[in-house]
DNA sequence: TAAAAAAGCGAACGTTCGTGCTATTATTTT
DNA sequence: AAAATAATAGCACGAACGTTCGCTTTTTTA
């Protein structure tokens, strides 16, 4: 790896923390400057627009969450089902970001502005979703889930306490919220659950 | 009314609006002046600073949610909660405010802000929660809904409902995300009846 | 090791930000 | 109508913003 793109790690690195406590717009590149001891146009230079920071932020926080999500080692259907929804409880609760989920924070902040990095950030919530989609809908093709009830209303539900957890304990970092998520998805996963599977 | 309160009021109406799609740090004095056509220190004289600028922001929005929330007439449990949920999703749905619910998109912006305006956010939406807090207790005191579930969490999954449809509506401008978040409220609270009641 | 290319610095640009003054109008009150 | 008060404008400030440019240093390639 050149010099270069690694330093450029380095400030996407600083980037996602910041992106995370103060928002993807509070990536300033004074502020990168400052805390990464280098100059405003060093660190501009590696991108040449904020936009391109920014969406290049996004990037880097994507690969962090997703190094999260292992699902390695699970048969697919229910078990991997379960196996992400508690991968992503533990990313946000012991989250790699300080100020909690980059998209979600993100999401609320750019649905009105219309743009490069709101482009870029809906196609990625949009595929983490559809990660979700994807495996209840094979839990659900293998029997292991009931069927009277809409793959797409059961990821609004699941992926609504997701939010709901990192959304209240960012507000009140009361943990508690992610007990409510937890006891929420469990029941809602045993309360859909064909019979045949334990 | 004296003139001044009036000016104050025009100003807080439009700073509401930019609140709802800009974000309350969107809110700035300058962008006030501009679209009241009035001076910035103009604007400013009104509030003394920016922070109270945003608290009355927020005060003024939680008059005009408030406004759509009316539960007048309905009987005390089962039945005024259902109508509290419909008008919260009713104002959600076709909202006062062009960028969604105002306290929804400071809650995330201002989570990781220490200060006056994060503590009088906090107020609010803790507010806000405890009534939905209260009708619940209330309607489970009566009889209307089942004793298994704890209060904290049947509050928490309905207002994860109602967060989940605000914020998916206002990223993909998709009403559908409102249909999924009333069936979901509908069925929870039809799994949460005791069977006496109708 | 010399030449070429990449990386980084420093200063300046035009804007916008919140805020502080001093006037100058409007509006109340007497 | 006169006096007192409230409301607004105008101007300036220091700071932060993204961005550009030219120059120097470091790193890579040949």
């Amino acid at each position: 790896m050149t010099k270069g793109q690694q330093t450029r790690d380095t400030i996407l690195q600083t980037a996602t923390q910041i992106a995370s406590k103060d928002g993807l717009e509070g990536v300033s590149i004074g502020k990168l400057a400052e805390q990464l001891g280098m100059s405003k146009s060093g660190i501009f230079a590696h991108f040449g627009s904020k936009e391109d920071l920014q969406t290049a932020t996004l990037d880097l926080a994507w690969e962090i969450m997703a190094g999260h999500l292992s699902t390695a080692n699970t048969a697919p259907g229910l078990e991997r089902l379960r196996a992400m929804l508690n991968g992503w409880l533990l990313y946000l609760e012991h989250s790699p970001f300080q100020g909690g989920c980059v998209f979600m924070a993100a999401s609320t902040e750019f649905d009105g502005q219309p743009g490069k990095v709101r482009d870029h950030l809906l196609n990625l919530v949009v595929h983490a979703v559809g990660v979700l989609f994807e495996q209840l809908s094979t839990a659900q093709h293998l029997g292991h889930l009931r069927g009277d009830i809409p793959v797409p209303q059961m990821v609004f539900e699941l992926h609504a306490f997701l939010q709901a957890a990192n959304n209240a304990y960012q507000l009140s970092k009361d943990p508690q919220y992610f007990e409510y998520a937890r006891h929420a998805i469990e029941r809602h996963l045993s309360m859909w659950q064909t019979s045949e599977v334990l």
